[in-house]
DNA sequence: TTGCACCATTGCAACGATGCACCAAACTAG
DNA sequence: CTAGTTTGGTGCATCGTTGCAATGGTGCAA
């Protein structure tokens, strides 16, 4: 059906061999004239190298898998977008997996991968645990694991990229302290994942420097058993601000897990009649596209999502392309964690005289 | 490093192709122990056969393309992620391009596609004219354009599914009229896309049907050559806002091209401290996520995603499954228009008394 | 003149799975 | 008892590319 290497061989009479020296850069060892004959052929017949054969060959392959919880979330559609510029640079495409943070779906999809001869995923799973791929990566497959960091039963080669999110919570914090409030609540789903435990850890970390104590604060979590999917942010977000501010001491100031979950407060408060800003501070997380398009804008701390992107492909890059031992032991595992960034738009203000 | 078929054939003590007869469900061909026999082999072994030699040998692949202007708008990321379902549900993947809205990008990854075996594609452009991949639906790429209704020039075998952005527009347009606005704008970036088009075609339709002419409208298209990317829309409805409301005679209501648009135009609106639903009407189009998030919740006209997702995917499916000739002259050309539905929040309200 | 090194180029055996054509054994019919 | 059929399973060529080992031709030193 398409131009295979030999059609291209027989235009451009030479053997097979030669064009596939060509195709891989091996043109030092032939006539400059050869080369020339061989690229015109190519040029004319329009030929692409087949890449399923190019791979069974090899082993090599030129797509790299994203696993996400849902690119449906902005966060994540951005990240793959970023995520995919980088890749393209280096001429490798993206193959996309929604998890719906279904551990099973994660370990579904990364075998999958394997099968399809792709030794290189980014995994944006924030489970504590990632022993369900753990047989993937004995055998080879090089794993950067995003949005979450370093724990104790990690593989040793594994890559951790996040953004410090007990610094950014802590920025957000003592934020909203700086403007005064005393009285401040802490909206989450479960506290199962790492990122939303180490958030919590910052949102104390700067209480306790104000010397504030767990009187102070409230932390809303959900239902306990119900677990919130990527795209319920915005309705934990709603129901949580829903319930805090019925209650007969509400707080002046949210710290959002993220700002769907952000704006879902936002939407609660209107429903209550409250001016976000001024009744009631909101501070988010992550800096979506949206974050400044909220009304009002959603002042938020903001990941550096390029930076992030690339260091997540570079990583795969060096690992894919290293040794690639039976035992995966290859160099380099570790966390890498980025430094998040206060971004201040119109969702806080001072905190209102009682 | 992995296991293959002869390693599963030695186990199970048969032969490669009996392995491979099961693994096709010709297992009528053999005794159901011989059957057991390899199916625990397989089990026992973690065996997954190899898809780039499966797909070598075949030529079938399980993986199919999605081109997207960008997954960071929310309204692609959401259609991926149901596509992505479809697929999944067949057992296929998906993998993600964006094309920014760049012909050259748009051909160059259809042919990587191509080149890497994959014979079905999901080509979400809006332009006019696909002439830049018609060769290779020549050859026998299955395509499926998405958000894009049939041209004259198009390849026969072409399937186009979209909404009827026309109709879609005359909902939202006739739904402003009704509320009593007589001052209307149309928002959109340059007009080359036939969904623009067809948007705007519906707009002036819904005007005529309450006698009212161009002299009543304003049509705000952006600068004349700056060409909007997928994540100015926001600007580009601040900066239509800003030039709009600075008008003698401002419009009372405004449709704009999509929802990303119109959370920009209210974030103009605000800017200019003008409150959206009493003073100033919007209406946006998609109804992404974030739209009954927006203050006030955005009035806009839904796309059924999921519906379109599942046409597209089966489309493809059926393409590519059906007789491959040389001709691409496979039945089934034409255009599948889903009908848009209007969903009413507060963004619009009563003409205010001038 | 022979031997050797060097050069551009080519032959060939893989990579792992597939599925057609074939085969041996067991059964059936006449 | 033999010819024909069915059953259960296997051998082998093949998909397109790669890269090592091998080819034969040329130039140079001995």
């Amino acid at each position: 059906m398409s131009v295979t290497i030999h059609q291209v061989a027989a235009e451009a009479g030479v053997s097979p061999s030669t064009v596939s020296n060509v195709l891989n850069g091996r043109s030092d060892r032939m006539l400059p004239q050869t080369r020339e004959r061989v690229e015109e052929a190519i040029a004319r017949l329009g030929y692409r190298p087949n890449g399923p054969a190019r791979q069974l060959r090899t082993g090599r392959s030129q797509v790299l898998g994203l696993v996400v919880p849902s690119v449906a979330n902005p966060f994540w559609g951005t990240f793959a977008r970023h995520l995919e510029a980088a890749a393209l640079r280096a001429g490798h495409r993206v193959l996309l997996c929604n998890s719906e943070r279904d551990p099973a779906r994660e370990r579904d999809y990364l075998e999958e991968l394997w099968a399809d001869g792709i030794r290189g995923v980014v995994l944006c799973s924030s489970l504590p645990s990632l022993e369900h791929v753990l047989p993937l990566v004995e055998q080879g497959l090089t794993l950067v694991a995003f949005d979450r960091t370093a724990q104790a039963g990690d593989p040793p080669s594994l890559v951790n990229i996040s953004v410090d999110n007990a610094v950014g919570a802590e920025l957000a914090t003592r934020h909203l302290l700086q403007l005064g409030h005393r009285r401040l609540a802490f909206v989450s789903g479960s506290l199962r994942s790492v990122n939303r435990r180490a958030r919590f850890r910052g949102f104390e970390a700067a209480l306790e420097g104000f010397g504030l104590t767990a009187e102070d604060t409230v932390v809303w979590s959900g239902a306990a058993d119900h677990d919130y999917g990527d795209l319920d942010f915005p309705d934990l977000g709603r129901s949580a601000a829903r319930e805090l501010l019925a209650t007969g001491r509400p707080p002046t100031a949210i710290v959002a897990l993220n700002d769907m979950c952000a704006l879902g407060i936002i939407a609660g408060a209107r429903d209550a009649g409250l001016q976000v800003g001024t009744d009631l501070s909101v501070v988010g997380f992550d800096d979506i596209v949206l974050a400044d398009l909220a009304s009002p804008p959603l002042t938020t701390i903001r990941q550096p999502l390029p930076a992030m992107a690339d260091a997540a492909f570079a990583h795969l890059h060096a690992g894919v392309g290293g040794t690639s031992g039976t035992g995966g032991a290859r160099s380099g595992g570790g966390s890498l964690l980025l430094r998040p960034e206060l971004v201040v738009r119109s969702s806080t203000g001072p905190a209102p005289r009682a």
